[in-house]
RNA sequence: GCCCUGGUGGCGGAAUCGGUAGACGCGUCGGACUUAAAAUCCGAUUGGGCGAAUAACUCAGUGCCAGUUCAAGUCUGGCCCAGGGCACCA
């Protein structure tokens, strides 16, 4: 055996070794329990960054972990690879996008296999490809038959930079998710996924979830953003054409009804033309145009001065018979609600903002009786009685909510309404780099879905990608002009292509049958894998693809596809990488290269690393002095196995009789076991890595400190050594996975190390041979006494008040008490 | 404003049940080996006090203030700070 460790040299040679012989294909059939691992796949950006080997080195040791533990585990890997990064490139080199995406997948590829992962690459998956978009397409066509797919016209999000459409989820802060720049609002005709009607079941279904962390599930709780209210209608008294018309409003205060003094509807309110009198329309008209100008940030700004002007019409309060005027104001939306607002300006501080601003009145109908307000400087938002409110005074707001809307219910012009913020997924985009939306427009049959056996719609080649401004697919000559599968007529291609959301909301799907050419997947192999055991990806897409891929899940239920419910059972969400406090990128120059690290230190110690500072979940904080320390902590367990090799003997390694050893070696056997008992809990006990590589490094320290004590090794020494170095490498094989594979074969092993059951430990081994009483007075450290296991209580209280130390502290005081704890600790309590 | 997560040495972080605070590592300092360097190995490393610089002793210490308890990083109540999410959502 090589005394010296060169990671380069055996890392190529196992990397080859098993990919020649299929070590990570995985079988569907199989007598072993399955087991579906599964990172969020990469989109092909050019090259790997520590995100992603952090991520992906989880995963690769749960994959290996759970596969040591007799799992038939699916571990695949694939690329999210539409999307406008590819078209921005292929706009600057001209180049074609496909070309500049398979480039970079075919890097990014060896150097997912440099990293040393488990992959079973048979099941790659590739989203721009048409044996997958072909299936994304037909996914579609099934969710519009069943009526979850449709086109509108409506107010949407508009990336100018990015000359596309965006999705709700995808604006963050009135900003473009991708190009960070401002998001206008544009009213265009644009197809959508009806993923309200799923906001209930994607709600509820979060206490399912039992393996996902409380910060990604409230995250869509919030964005799904359930309230519970009531509808009320406000007649209109005094329409210009003399309209019967209703205004409803959605409240969750039905409590605070009586103290309407106003009413809001939203700029863009549908009715807002005919409740305008001609007074007041042209400056309702201006005030109109405004709000459409303004920027979403522009607009919501909180800082924002509220502002409207009257429509000059009024409604009557049905529990009142009050009249009060109508206004429009762009604090009211149009999207949420029935887009109009009943304001009580006592008791909300919107309405009353806006209600001193404007001089409008203020009528108190909710009471703290120990602590009366009269709402002159602040609105009162806290429960209370309900007083100015007729047949409900006197009663507990909370109460009157309900009595208030059933009498809305009884008397016709009220319901009770629950109300979500989840708004329908836009899924259009302007953009050439996609699956086309497999549609066609006829000029006789209208909107027309593309045939089955016609898919996949197939992405022109005939383009121009330098055009600015629109979607590249327009240039087609070839694409736009077809045929209308009803009549044989002419008829236009949709040109606008899918989000590339909806691809990544079913690829976890493809990988248990991704060959599958008949189908998307087949049901029995999607409902043998999934739903995913394990998931590990960022949180950035805690909102995003994690709650559009629940939605799918659900709707391709419904559909009859699949047969659960949730896709992902377990999630870890893992923290950023860091260097130097911030987050790792190209414009702050604080990046470091993968593939130096692999050249300079080897797979082995780039994995060892990432996962040894801190737990998963956390921020990572890059350190170069960390990385060299792993790389010598390899080297030190390298020679560890390398100098002891010629005494070293697999067959003892495997088990031998443990009773009556020397008490040296019996302390090793028991270092060795606490070390598979302390490994295994840290790993099935929320991935601590971290942990677990400090358990490493405390079993070399140990073997070591063993080893150094002997000059001569006798039989008995020789297996205790081999048992304590050999169970060391299985239990790194999971992370320094080349490493421990050609120290396995130097020692004469046939098979890899990587088929190798996991360690199991003996309880009774897996603990100290004597312990440590701690000896408190008054709850304070005074003394440690090494004691036999076996001592009773009683005799753990003597040995502590026989200490010189709690004798010389109790003299001449008075013993209160003394507690004991088995095997751990004695307290005396004295006065 | 609401919600979630977190706060422990110079740093990353350990600490099943309330029971030795600071595992393991990084950094720093000192030492061994060497002609020298690299590599490797050994030791020290929360702060204060009293010692003579060692040892021993002692007090304080897990964001802050209270509480429960023989005993609190851990439990309870109230606050402060940081990061993240949501937000004119009626």
């Amino acid at each position: 055996m090589k005394q010296n460790y060169f990671p380069q040299e055996i890392e190529k040679k196992w990397q080859k070794i098993w990919e020649e012989s299929g070590a990570f294909k995985t079988p569907d059939k199989s007598d072993k329990p399955k087991y579906y691992a599964l990172s969020m796949f990469p989109y092909p950006s050019g090259k790997l960054h520590m995100g992603h080997v952090r991520n992906y080195t989880i995963t690769d040791v749960i994959a290996r972990f759970k596969k040591a533990q007799g799992y038939n585990v699916l571990h695949p890997m694939g690329w999210d690879s539409f999307g406008l990064p590819a078209e921005n490139a292929a706009m600057k080199h001209g180049a074609d996008p496909e070309k500049w995406t398979v480039e970079n997948i075919a890097y990014m590829t060896k150097q997912l296999k440099m990293l040393g992962l488990s992959y079973d690459w048979d099941r790659e998956v590739t989203t721009c490809k048409p044996d997958y978009y072909k299936w994304t397409q037909w996914l579609f066509l099934q969710l519009y038959k069943k009526g979850l797919v449709y086109k509108k016209e409506a107010a949407v999000n508009w990336c100018d930079k990015c000359a596309t459409v965006l999705a709700n989820e995808q604006v963050i802060d009135g900003k473009c998710w991708r190009c960070d720049s401002e998001v206008e609002k544009k009213y265009l005709s644009q197809w959508f996924i009806k993923i309200t009607d799923y906001a209930e079941v994607l709600l509820e279904d979060l206490d399912k979830l039992t393996g996902w962390g409380d910060n990604v599930k409230t995250m869509q709780a919030n964005w799904i953003g359930k309230s519970q209210g009531a509808i009320f209608r406000f007649p209109v008294v005094d329409t210009p054409n003399g309209d019967k018309l209703e205004v409803p409003v959605y409240t969750t205060r039905p409590d605070t009804v009586h103290g309407i003094t106003y009413l809001v509807v939203a700029p863009e309110y549908k009715d807002i033309e005919k409740l305008t009198t001609q007074e007041n329309k042209e400056a309702v008209e201006t005030y109109r145009a405004n709000a459409r100008k303004m920027t979403e940030i522009e607009r919501l700004s909180t800082e924002r001065v509220k502002t409207g002007v009257p429509l000059g019409t009024h409604c009557k309060n049905p529990f009142t018979g009050e009249i009060f005027p109508l206004w429009t104001a762009d604090y009211a939306l149009v999207e949420y609600g029935t887009g109009a607002v009943m304001a009580v300006p006592t008791h909300d501080t919107r309405d009353f903002d806006f209600a001193k601003k404007y001089n409008l009145p203020l009528k108190v109908v909710i009471q703290n009786p120990e602590n009366p307000s009269d709402c002159k400087d602040a609105a009162y938002t806290e429960p209370g009685v309900l007083v100015n409110s007729g047949e409900f005074n006197g009663m507990k707001n909370e109460e009157a909510k309900k009595a208030i809307t059933e009498k809305a219910v009884r008397e016709g012009f009220g319901e009770f309404k629950t109300q979500y913020r989840l708004r329908d997924w836009l899924i259009s985009r302007q953009r050439y780099w996609g699956a086309p939306i497999p549609v066609v427009y006829c000029e006789k049959c209208g909107i027309q879905p593309v045939p089955e056996d016609q898919l996949p719609v197939l992405l022109p080649k005939d383009v121009d990608f330098s055009v600015v401004g629109k979607s590249p697919i327009l240039t087609s000559k070839t694409f736009i002009e077809t045929t209308c599968p009803c009549c044989g007529g002419k008829a236009r291609r949709e040109t606008d292509t899918m989000d590339t959301f909806i691809c990544s909301s079913w690829y976890y799907l493809r990988y248990a049958d991704a060959k599958n050419d008949k189908m998307p997947f087949s049901k029995d192999k999607v409902n043998h894998w999934l739903p995913v055991d394990q998931y590990v990806g960022g949180i950035e897409h805690a909102i995003l693809h994690l709650l559009y891929s629940r939605f799918f899940t659900k709707a391709l239920r419904d559909l009859g596809l699949l047969d659960f419910d949730e896709p992902f059972k377990n999630l870890l969400t893992q923290g950023m990488v860091l260097k130097d406090g911030s987050k790792m990128s190209k414009s702050k120059g604080n990046t470091v290269d993968p593939d130096e690290i692999f050249e300079n230190y080897g797979a082995d110690t780039a994995r060892l690393f990432i996962l040894s500072d801190s737990p998963p979940a956390r921020d990572f904080d890059w350190s170069d002095a960390g990385v060299e320390g792993c790389y010598k902590f390899l080297n030190r367990v390298w020679r560890l196995v390398a100098s002891n090799a010629d005494d070293i003997s697999l067959a003892d390694a495997a088990g031998f009789n443990y009773s009556s050893l020397k008490k040296d070696n019996d302390d090793l056997v028991r270092n060795v076991h606490i070390a598979i008992k302390g490994i295994t809990n840290d790993i099935s006990n929320d991935f601590q890595f971290n942990t677990v590589i400090s358990k490493y490094r405390e079993l070399t320290n140990a073997i070591y400190e063993w080893r150094g004590k002997k000059s001569e090794l006798d039989d008995e020494d020789k297996k205790v050594m081999s048992f304590a170095i050999v169970t060391l490498m299985k239990l790194m094989s999971p992370v320094a996975v080349h490493l421990t594979e050609e120290a396995w074969h130097d020692l004469g092993a046939e098979g890899s190390i990587h088929d190798e059951p996991w360690c199991e430990w003996d309880e009774n081994l897996a603990k100290a041979s004597s312990i440590t009483l701690v000896v408190q007075v008054n709850g304070k450290l005074k003394d440690k006494i090494e004691a036999d296991e076996a001592c009773s209580e009683d005799e753990l209280k003597t040995l502590a008040l026989n200490s010189p130390k709690v004798k010389e502290l109790t003299d001449g005081k008075t013993i209160v008490k003394t507690i004991v704890v088995p095997k751990k600790l004695v307290n005396i309590v004295v006065k």
